[in-house]
DNA sequence: CGAATGCTTGATGTTCTTCAAAGGTTGTGG
DNA sequence: CCACAACCTTTGAAGAACATCAAGCATTCG
């Protein structure tokens, strides 16, 4: 049965800005279902024109994007809880990369129909929109920056430190420990690297006594000489809308 | 003296979104004041919370990033007349990337204070922005996906691709050439790339008769040969708004 | 049990980086 | 007007980081 909004598990994080009564009716009336994804199952599709927005409930997926004719894909981004998928589709009416679920999840519903209606009577969620959407061209503008400049070593330091903090804002972690149901091709078409090299990279931090990572579960070891490695601060998640 | 927003020449082209006249006014009221920057000269600061919004008039540039502490950067993208610098700044409170004028430019400016009023009273204009940080978010998935899966030669080449479109989109080319004032430093930063191999690569470009960039002017000569070396679709700029 | 999937490891290649230096252009001061 | 410094481009040579190839191991699943 569906959640509903005033249930919703997500509004008890510290993470996620906290609704107004009248914002709280407006979501309600604004979300059309829930639904249930298998693993490994395509959410959105590159260049479609989705007529769905989502907010992720539980479970994890990825975004990703093909190169080319033949099988290279970059991920652009892991997605978690909370997250706003279709946003792409939702006002430029394409999506620009694919989104695709590791786990299980579970998805709110949204009517893409009614993002106009969102725009004229509630100033205040269209904001967050643009704010989401602003919050995800910062988060790529860091990942190019990583890509384009930062070794391999430095390239998944920093990934494993952002994968973790968006954990422990969710609560998903605890001694930095968090479950993280990737598998290392998914990191590598991240990073732009072979498998090859990002297994042996990854063996590398755990050698260091920094990170571990297997059986879908990530284990931080030291985030202070984490970050040190990646030549990036431990910058916590800021707080952010939940739509 | 300042431009008014119902002479501004840019909307005469035929890529940006045309204004009602009640758009116009209240963009009319919105700009406060119009700013003429040398080159070279940041306009925006990583990290800062900048009280003005800008639309770019005239000139070009470069929004970029600082990794680590050396002299790493990060190109994401170069800026061009019609585009909207401060975004982030303005529904964050933080930008992102540095912007920093490569010509001399000139620029509309706007009071950030105004955005929630925007909001507020003018649905249709927050949903352009909406539209444009989702734009900016699909191509810097774009450009990830370049930096992370394509090699040197097709990484130039979509380089080189994309800017002649930016350049058309804009009346700024025609057949094939177009200013393209940066240094292949910038481009170089832009694509990840040593300098060195970015200059080597420019050269193949040249010699294969795709492409020359010379004293700051870049001529395509084959566009088809140069989409199917960047292993990318010759996808014209779809239309935009303008803010 | 065999097939499929993902992780790991070693050996070999190649793309790209780094180092080094020279040439062209522009601007500046003597 | 010349000397020079500063900046950008170009080219060659050497080295490193990363990719590719290949194979073995473990686990899961039908």
């Amino acid at each position: 049965m569906a959640t509903k909004c005033d249930k919703c598990p997500l509004r008890a994080l510290k993470i996620f800005e906290e609704f107004t009564v009248e914002e709280l009716r407006f979501m309600n009336r604004f979300k059309v279902g829930e639904l249930t994804i298998e693993p490994q199952t395509r959410i959105l599709m590159e260049g479609s024109n989705a007529p769905q927005l989502y907010t992720v409930l539980a479970g994890q997926g990825t975004r990703s994007k093909k190169v080319g004719d033949d099988d290279r894909r970059q991920v652009l981004n892991f997605v978690f809880p909370g997250d706003f998928l279709g946003l792409q589709a939702g006002v430029m009416g394409e999506m620009g990369h694919t989104v695709e679920s590791a786990t299980s999840m579970t998805l709110c519903v949204f009517d893409r129909s009614e993002i106009w209606s969102l725009f004229k009577s509630h100033p205040d969620r269209a904001y967050d929109l643009t704010w989401l959407a602003a919050s995800e061209e910062m988060f790529l503008g860091e990942a190019l920056a990583t890509i384009g400049q930062r070794s391999a070593l430095e390239a998944v330091s920093w990934a494993m430190l952002r994968l973790l903090e968006r954990g422990e804002s969710l609560d998903m972690a605890q001694n930095g420990r968090m479950p993280l149901p990737f598998r290392q091709q998914d990191l590598a078409d991240a990073l732009g690297l072979s498998l090859v090299h990002t297994n042996k990279t990854l063996a590398k931090l755990k050698e260091r006594g920094l990170v571990t990572w297997a059986e879908g579960r990530l284990t931080v070891h030291d985030k202070i000489a984490l970050a040190e490695a990646a030549a990036a601060d431990d910058r916590p998640e800021r707080t952010r809308p939940l739509i």
